[in-house]
DNA sequence: ATTTAAATTTAGACAAATCTAAAAATAGTT
DNA sequence: AACTATTTTTAGATTTGTCTAAATTTAAAT
């Protein structure tokens, strides 16, 4: 397995929620911030290793062996980032890039021993789940926000966007994973909704309560 | 900085303990497992990008920017063995193979934060010493095992007596360089001092005690 | 059903890091 | 000082992952 390698069952992995047709050439490159040529090298590469499915102009899917190499590197990113945050004063919004790197150390007991020495977390700072060292996901009934009625409480488990400015508003308005949440009012014409938190209310949009995922509590 | 560079950076700065001469090309590719073509093929590189002093057939010495390359790769790698042994339940046998490819993960933040977390040590588990972030090794306060209280541990570092009498003395009781000893009791009317050191107990004499240099840990 | 547009693959080239084999320089020995 | 033996360098080839440009296949549209 090279970094390379990992990388590309890492991006199919990503793209493959829709379950039925394969993730394209194109996609895939761009994804991997590459050209198309390459994205199709590296298919065969893979193919002739059977981490992937292939057949010319169909697309890739992953063949079991290659979810559960790439599951394995998402588990490692997803870890790192708990670890990132938890333990070195790390930001949400700068943990991706070094769990980059990290995700690419290869050794079995350092990654149990990690998860064992963040007490087996099954979500990332941004909520993602962390698939178990068998690449499963643990099923999680988490719903958005905005499908909370006014009374009703949740806390906060996941987003649905994770960009930088959606991250570091969050930071700003002091919304953060593990926070209860109370809706207090909806306001009809535009969707916004009044939250109750940490003892503050505060209005937010709709786009916020669409890109949060809470738990029901 | 490539992960190749890295390494053979770091490999130079290892063996460029005697000051005087260059490292020699064998000596490296020897050092790096691979053949003297390549080394010379590295070599060339690292000189273009000024990182060592090189003359054709006069071996390589790192110029201040390379040794402080290779520096804040050793101590990435040694701050990474404290933290697998201390927080991660690693046997000091076990993690150099895993430093190794810690040692690359390129981000500032990262290393500083490490270091804090990890209480700023100064050694790693294998005694070695840790660089700080400007490539400076910690003058070796290396003390006399004589000067150390009940309760602290110190690895061995040097002698004052280096006559074949006391050598012979040391090695027939398994002290030697490297090992860490660990004072438990001191007896005030002949400061003879009770010794733990590879799960044994062992009691030594003041001269001995005061002939035995040892950095403490 | 053609024709055009878009997506995908092929072919050939390149840079990085390595190798083998041969040439050149240095060091050691008589 | 001349001759070996060793060390080091050069030259040319290989592998990995990438690229550009051209060819091919599929999809869309008239």
């Amino acid at each position: 397995m090279t970094l390379s390698e990992e990388n590309y069952l890492k991006a199919i992995y990503h793209l493959s929620d829709t379950e039925g047709k394969g993730v394209s050439t194109n996609k895939l490159a761009e994804a991997m911030e590459t050209k198309a040529s390459s994205a199709t090298d590296m298919i065969k590469k893979l193919a002739d290793k059977s981490f992937v499915n292939y057949k010319k102009y169909q697309g890739v899917k992953l063949t079991k062996e290659g979810r559960l190499i790439a599951a394995s590197v998402v588990r490692k990113h997803r870890l790192w980032e708990v670890f990132l945050v938890e333990k070195l004063n790390f930001n949400w919004d700068e943990v991706h890039e070094v769990a980059e790197q990290l995700e690419h150390v290869k050794s079995e007991k350092l990654i149990e021993e990690l998860d064992a020495y963040l007490d087996f977390p099954t979500v990332d700072p941004h909520g993602d789940p962390i698939p178990d060292k068998y690449g499963e996901i643990q099923a999680d009934k988490k719903v958005l926000l905005s499908s909370l009625k006014p009374g009703e409480k949740g806390i906060c488990v996941g987003l649905e966007d994770t960009s930088k400015e959606f991250l570091q508003y969050l930071d700003k308005i002091k919304i953060s994973l593990g926070i209860e949440l109370k809706v207090l009012e909806k306001e009809p014409f535009d969707n916004s909704v009044v939250l109750q938190f940490n003892d503050q209310q505060l209005t937010v949009s709709a786009f916020t309560t669409t890109n949060i995922y809470v738990r029901k509590s």
